[in-house]
DNA sequence: AACTTTAATCGTGATATTACGATTAATAAG
DNA sequence: CTTATTAATCGTAATATCACGATTAAAGTT
């Protein structure tokens, strides 16, 4: 159906999936990314930086938005995209705490 | 198009968003933590806890497996899917160095 | 007020994903 | 050899995703 059955998944398994999905395009990671490792911020230097048109960034822009990823602030024209370091640090530790049960208690047949 | 463009995407961040995308749907991260949690590993044990078809869980076990975070050894007729502890390894730390990079290198404007 | 710049949204098309039932293939059991 | 069990695959349908150009909206500039 294309339609995930979410209502059916604990509450913790499906926002794992939402925050794994919302980087699951190399689009959004280098998005991140650039984020991260320039002052710059605004949404015309991504897509200058990217070889996607304006809209598809700005698509990526919004789910990543939407998810609480990043923070968007009009500034005149132009809008700033920053990173949500609390929500990064909230999902940091929700991974690191799905890895390591992983790692530690797993034991195959 | 529905067909990213990964050729136009660096390695790493084409790696990072495959590895996300295999997450990003609640019944596979519920299909991990099965395996991890139980010491089952068989398709069926995993069918029957999950409010999915049959075929629909083979369809997100082939999935895992293909980008190898789990593994699969026929075991008579049936099929015993593991943790592939050293991809799950890798995963970890390849998000740890990208949470860390963003969470000490970001200065929003 | 007219114009420019910037980014969101709309409309659209192509492809991917999710899900299921039915079928098939493989192995075990009788 | 026949039958039962198990899981992969096939076929199909519905929905989502990705991408783009065109348009719109909002804010500055002249």
């Amino acid at each position: 159906m294309g339609l995930s059955k979410t209502e059916a998944f604990s509450e913790l398994h499906v926002e794992l999936a939402e925050l794994a999905k919302a980087m699951g395009h190399p689009a959004r990671v280098a998005i991140v990314e650039f984020l991260v490792n320039h002052n710059a911020c605004v949404c015309g230097d991504i897509v200058e930086e990217l070889p996607l048109s304006q809209s598809t960034v700005s698509q990526h822009l919004k789910a990543l938005k939407q998810i609480g990823l990043i923070d968007g602030e009009i500034d005149g024209p132009s809008v700033c995209y920053c990173i949500n370091k609390e929500k990064w640090a909230s999902m940091q530790s929700k991974f690191q705490s799905f890895f390591s049960n992983i790692l530690e208690n797993n034991n195959c047949c």
